[in-house]
DNA sequence: TTGAAAGCGTTACCAA
DNA sequence: TTGGTAACGCTTTCAA
């Protein structure tokens, strides 16, 4: 008789009362028992009647399950959690915005962390996270060439798989855990060829840091579709900066100062470095698109309110975010790698050349 | 003795076992009790050798503490819930940023929840909320002149309140609850003085629903400003449409459409709208800036970055995200509603006019 | 400082 | 179908 006794309930930290499953029951006249299977929509071994008047009393309490001890008894909570980078970054929180709708079509809620781009913080995030016992952990842009991270990282999903989650990447194919993978390599050389087929000749590229598996990736595919459009793309106008709208602006900066050198087009690995090269270009007297083509990747939704409009390689970011929670809560069977199509989508950032 | 017996722990759904406390205690030798202790941060009372001992076990046995049953326990969680109506709207995550930040300073993680901006969901979801028993509950973007909705709202926050969570509200000052406030409609009257020291004669603006308090305030703000200012705005120039970028399409587009009547400036109440409305203005082949001036509010990240740069009245979105969540945290004491200042910031897309 | 044990609010099993 | 109750994994008195 340690559980539940009838009597006052406890008061909370400012004093108010909290309605338990005992008070419905009580009210409703019913048992405990009955009265959480009432309410818990899975069992439908109840009386119409009793189940009936458990609501109602229930209704009438204000009573709202209490997750916590829900997740303690079954074992198991009814949230997903996922990882990003910065949930202001278009990209990420595209990605957040899809994980959130099929979470919710799922019934749970969702949980975000946000590593902030540090690969350390990111594995302390995730282990924080399996003691929340998320039913998932999906994480979005790790940095797995760093191989003590890209490792730790994976230790800890496994340690997570291993207490009965499930772990699903996005875009970082190669660590042993389901993934929505784009075609990030592939991607880029069907860029170089449609800019090759709009004429133009000369290249410079703006990468993040080359731990960045996506950006690596992207530029790796750049690299190689330039050489086999017969564009011309120099190693020196191959510029790192910081994956982020600052970092290309600052690559593009450099690269104006250091003197375009014949250049016709300029293509960052992602759309918002794209944007912040475009900026970049516009203060220092240069107009994106006439003076010099600008593109991207991701085809995040301001890509079409910059001007002039941004040609990018268009990934379905939003329908990425969900398919990787549905694939987090699906069933094991299947190919545990999903890759999502691109697109080249050509806009005003590169127009025809003569 | 009906808990933590020893023996073989339960397996988990896929077949894991899962590392207790009881674990890590019979590891370290010490009893369940002093583990805990020692696990937990708050309490010092345990022996320096038997503290090291337990946190080796811990580590070794990858041991993490189980949220759930941490809160059943002490009644009380160590997590946050922001309630925004799009993640991907760059209103609503950098709000998301900087609440995530505050949240991560006070070591609490941070549940999202997204209403879509409609109002039944968002009082569901506070519902659903109150369930998971956060520490606090931040509402961004709730349409608080909706009158059913608005009180089923402050309900469910009450009840929250009085099962002794905190609930705090972000620019929607006239719920009985702490909230983060900005000056919206004397920002609109300054950011019309502004525009008329800058030439501007006629306006247009372009709304959201009458619903919404943030859009509402900011009009209201706006058409005060322009009576006072001396610049003549027609009823018929209050355009009103969905508060997102594409409402901010659609009301310049059908102003255009409409034939713009001497109008030399079109204000949106949000930058978002703004963008959008810039997008329609060049899409009907008119130059923003130069033919018609913009105008926003908020100071999203990409007001910098659409052509030309908006003019916007800029509101420090991250730190009022911040300031909500640690307003949540922090001691009753002090004033309940804290209003932000907010500052008008010209730039391109509002030229000097002769 | 430590250990035993009584909760916390549920779910799920078992017998009725 | 129902009620009783063990169990979930933890925090926190209460004695020792």
């Amino acid at each position: 008789m340690y559980q539940n006794p009838p009597g006052p309930r406890r008061a909370g930290p400012t004093g108010g009362r909290r309605v338990t499953l005992h008070d419905v029951a009580r009210e409703a006249g019913v048992s405990y028992a009955t009265a959480s299977r009432a309410i818990h929509p899975g069992s439908r071994k109840v009386n119409e009647g009793a189940r009936d008047r458990v609501l109602a009393a229930a209704g009438k309490l204000n009573y709202t399950p209490n997750f916590p001890a829900r997740a303690v008894a079954h074992g198991s909570t009814m949230a997903v959690a996922l990882v990003v980078s910065d949930v202001a970054d278009p990209y990420f929180s595209s990605l957040a915005a899809g994980a959130r709708r099929a979470a919710d079509d799922a019934g749970l809620s969702l949980t975000m962390a946000v590593s902030g781009g540090d690969p350390e913080r990111e594995v302390e995030l995730v282990r924080k996270l399996r003691g929340q016992r998320p039913r998932a952990i999906v994480v979005a842009g790790s940095r797995l060439t760093d191989c003590p991270h890209r490792d730790a990282l994976a230790e800890e999903l496994r340690l997570f798989e291993g207490a009965g989650g499930r772990a699903v990447l996005i875009s970082q194919p190669d660590l042993p855990f389901p993934t929505i993978s784009l075609a990030n390599g592939e991607s880029g050389q069907r860029l170089t060829t449609a800019l090759a087929g709009r004429g133009y000749r000369r290249l410079a590229v703006i990468r993040g840091p080359d731990k960045l598996r996506t950006s690596r990736d992207r530029a790796d595919g750049l690299v190689r579709g330039a050489a086999a459009d017969g564009i011309v793309l120099a190693k020196r106008d191959v510029i790192e900066a910081p994956f982020t709208r600052d970092g290309g602006y600052q690559a593009a900066l450099s690269l104006v100062e250091r003197g375009l050198g014949g250049i016709d087009a300029v293509v960052a690995v992602s759309d918002v470095m794209a944007v912040g090269a475009m900026s970049a270009l516009r203060d220092s007297g240069l107009a994106p698109g006439r003076d010099l083509g600008v593109a991207g990747f991701d085809d995040i939704p301001m890509a079409v309110d910059v001007m002039p409009m941004l040609t990018t390689v268009a990934a379905p970011l939003v329908e990425m975010g969900a398919r990787a929670v549905r694939l987090a809560l699906g069933d094991r069977a299947g190919s545990q790698t999903e890759t999502v199509a691109t697109e080249v989508v050509i806009r005003d950032s590169t127009p025809r050349r003569p």
